[in-house]
DNA sequence: GAGTGGTCTAGACCACAAG
DNA sequence: TTGTGGTCTAGACCACTCT
């Protein structure tokens, strides 16, 4: 009914799935709101207990929600913890995060430039643009450049010296929830500039990270660019042939 | 019955899970096998057929099985196609696969030191070094080097040239099927011997990759360090809160 | 003790692939 | 036409959390 670009009904499941989303989405349910109980979502969607736990362990997989037995299911809140882990991946000899503190700050608003206008969405008129060089050990370790939407982000150039963990102080300042990114690796020679903020010489190797992260809505809300000094530190990314992800079906392997 | 370590039984649909994980690893089903269906595999192993398709989603989800309607549940075969998407990270400005060719090779078969005896798995007393440069659109783009343990991979020092993606013919040669691998990145500069084997300049940026392999029983069976010419390529990773992966138990985030 | 999610079962109906 | 996996339902029983 609602659209006729399906021939075959959507599955109930995906269809509870999506409109919890959606209230996720729209903060009807916001962040640490606790959900109805399975019973009373399948009464509420015309559907068995049964369909709402699949829609529900879906959500569970895309980490929107978390589900406790004896407590309820929750819509997830980014905390400084687990946004460090997922999308901070250095990490020392040992395997332990590294976790680098402000050294430096600054922040400007500026007239967004072409590339900007076309890759953050919704199409950004102005951009705050956060500079910031940040230490481990006493030494320099990071020169990163962050950049949002002025218009989802109102206030914050206001906000100094900000949090060191980003993404927790997007949610809760701007709703604006960080969950998933594509990076970008290269090596890179440092340059004056990079070389005077990390403390390097010029023409020290740099590992250079562009960053797109996207929102609930799989949006591209913020456009980053850090340098490494990958002294000790390592860049740790684990690769698996696994469907996993949103979706188990896009896979379609052969077997013979 | 079979461990005390487990006062509570594991859940039916996590035995079944791994009887079948060990069938696989054994080589009772080999890939491309397919498997009984849902309703056979439920008597064999005193089961319901939910629960075994729950056992068989869960190994679809982790890569081991794929799942056809209508045709049956085969066991997954490593193509060369699967395994460059999966493993080889190098992208074009386009978000294009980037697909290397060998320009030269050499394996050679030594004692393995005291780093291969304790990570690779089981220990090996011998190791093979494969060293390869590969060139794509006719310039050098990747220096690799990779070891194996001799007694998995008997033989493999008579195969010149190997193929150009490894990671089938480990699986059709020795029966060895990679499912994951960390790898650990850092910037460096390139010494003499990078620089004459990549056609750069001594101290030329190089992208640093440390590898380590596992293969479906999570065992450590390759080891591989690559020096990749980051010109206009880039390693490219995506980043997810998800829990996904193997099991989705692991997190019990907090909620409020 | 009351309420929640976790496991498990049993069966109905459908869509898709292949002979 | 037959057999497969995909969806959906309905209900039983358990373990855990919190009051």
């Amino acid at each position: 009914m609602a659209g006729r670009d399906q021939l075959v009904a959507e599955p109930l499941y995906k269809r509870a799935e999506q409109a919890m989303v959606a209230r996720i989405v729209e903060h009807t349910w916001p962040p640490g709101h606790r959900l109805p109980n399975e019973f009373e979502l399948a009464e509420e969607f015309g559907v068995s207990q049964g369909t709402v736990r699949k829609a529900l362990i879906a959500l569970e997989g895309r980490g929107l929600v978390a589900r406790s037995p004896g407590r309820g299911t929750f819509v997830v809140r980014t905390t400084p913890q687990e946004a460090l882990y997922a999308f901070f991946r250095l990490r020392d000899a040992g395997g332990a995060l590294v976790v680098p503190e402000p050294l430096s700050e600054t922040v400007r608003v500026r007239r967004a430039n072409a590339e900007e206008r076309k890759r953050l969405q919704p199409p950004a008129r102005d951009v705050i643009v956060l500079e910031r060089v940040r230490q481990h050990a006493g030494v320099p370790l990071a020169q990163e450049t962050m950049r949002f939407s002025a218009a989802l982000c109102k206030g914050m150039e206001d906000d100094l010296p900000l949090p060191n963990s980003l993404y927790p102080y997007l949610q809760d300042r701007f709703g604006i929830a960080i969950m998933s990114a594509r990076e970008r690796l290269a090596a890179v020679l440092a340059d004056e500039a990079s070389a005077a903020a990390l403390g390097v010489a010029v023409g020290a190797p740099l590992l250079e990270v562009h960053r797109e992260a996207r929102d609930l809505a799989d949006r591209v809300v913020e456009l980053r660019t850090s340098r490494y000094v990958t002294g000790d530190a390592r860049y740790e990314v684990d690769l698996t042939r696994s469907t996993s992800r949103t979706d188990p079906a896009p896979s379609r392997l052969q077997h013979l």
